[in-house]
DNA sequence: GAGTAAGTTGACCCCAGGGTCAAAATGACT
DNA sequence: AGTCATTTTGACCCTGGGGTCAACTTACTC
């Protein structure tokens, strides 16, 4: 690869990783490329599609906070507490990063090492969930598909929420949080969780991609 | 007004309410015209604004079950089984019904006769929410405005799971109603409500309405 | 049945986003 | 310095939404 063609991808990431954490993953290719100084021609030669741009842009930021989260959850004591703390904290995330709050409620089949990523991540959740499980602290029927829909749902109200009032989602997360705990169910479910392909089918709805 | 302009208004209003109910509110006026066997620019002349349509095609419909789910929310014994009742209906109607869905989650200033509608299903959901909690079912720190985020989302999750999983709402239901009963609450929330403003402008946001 | 106001039509404009590609520019190697 | 492969550019195309309006058609009235 040329010299200045390392330079421009370079630029183009910065200005990708920027415009995606300020406005979310769907931002307009070609206001990408204008950030970055550079034609959109540029853009699409040299990374192709949206999501080989978000592959490389957004992965390592999220995986760091992500695996973060996730493994300061199931270092504390009471495994309650390390739910909760997992919640609370990614979906704070969520707030301040409409990138992160896309990764978790969107689908992305292109982004290869993004969706490994998913999968650890859901492989933690489900960790951090059982365990709070095995602690009789947490309902029994929640799973590891409710919890994506909580990200999901915050993910939109977050967004929606941003300017008018940033910290909403705390209200909405202390509600649910509150519904989880096992002495809080009342009755069965009326319906069973999610199969994982359903979830796919969902997520690819509730982030627009067909 | 003229018997044909008469007729092509009717049509027009058929087809509305019909791609209304099908696909939701942003339906593209032009295929609202296609559909009425019409071309969009009569749509234009009758109507003038999508706002002044949905006016005239959703208000009434969704007032009529609005109103009777509220009546009806009211007149159970238990204050607990009104609310819950009150929830799960209009939950369910927004799951069955795209149009409804985006007027309890959307923003429609220029339809005055909807935002009347508004603002009673939001005095009718607040004597819900306030005779439950008088009855001390209902965790006193929750108000109307939370009810709205809880459509809100429910709207967006409807939506995208329709397809895939039209049931799964009512989980996510079940476990925010377990979370908002009195002994569910276990410290206070994190923060104040939103106030009508706020939730006005996060209300536009969710919607996409600018 | 002729005249006229009312209503309809569809070609046309705008904008924004995705995406392509021939031609121009430029880096790198000899 | 000359050559050539690589890279960049921006004009261009497409889609699909909103919206307008001059010219046409039609319903009503006398």
């Amino acid at each position: 690869m040329r010299a200045d063609a390392q330079r421009n991808a370079e630029k183009l990431r910065t200005a990708a990783a920027e415009l995606f954490q300020e406005r979310g993953l769907q931002v307009p290719l070609k206001e990408i490329a204008r950030r970055a100084g550079v034609s959109h021609g540029t853009l699409y030669n040299l990374f192709g599609t949206r999501e080989a741009l978000i592959d490389e842009v957004v992965t390592d930021l999220a995986a760091d906070r992500l695996d973060e989260a996730a493994e300061h959850a199931l270092s504390l004591e009471d495994a309650w507490e390390g739910f909760a703390y997992y919640i609370e904290t990614v979906c704070e995330l969520q707030a301040t990063d409409p990138a992160l709050a896309d990764v978790l409620s969107g689908r992305y089949p292109g982004a290869e090492r993004l969706m490994a990523l998913c999968d650890r991540a859901h492989d933690a959740s489900t960790r951090i969930i059982e365990r709070a499980q095995q602690a009789g602290a947490l309902r029994p029927d929640f799973t590891g598909e409710d919890l994506l829909f909580v990200f999901g749902t915050n993910a939109l109200l977050t967004r929606a929420a941003a300017d008018a009032a940033p910290d909403a989602w705390r209200r909405g997360v202390a509600f649910v949080l509150d519904g989880l705990r096992t002495q809080a169910a009342q009755k069965p479910l009326p319906v069973g969780p999610l199969t994982p392909q359903q979830m796919y089918d969902v997520m690819g709805r509730l982030s627009g991609t067909p």
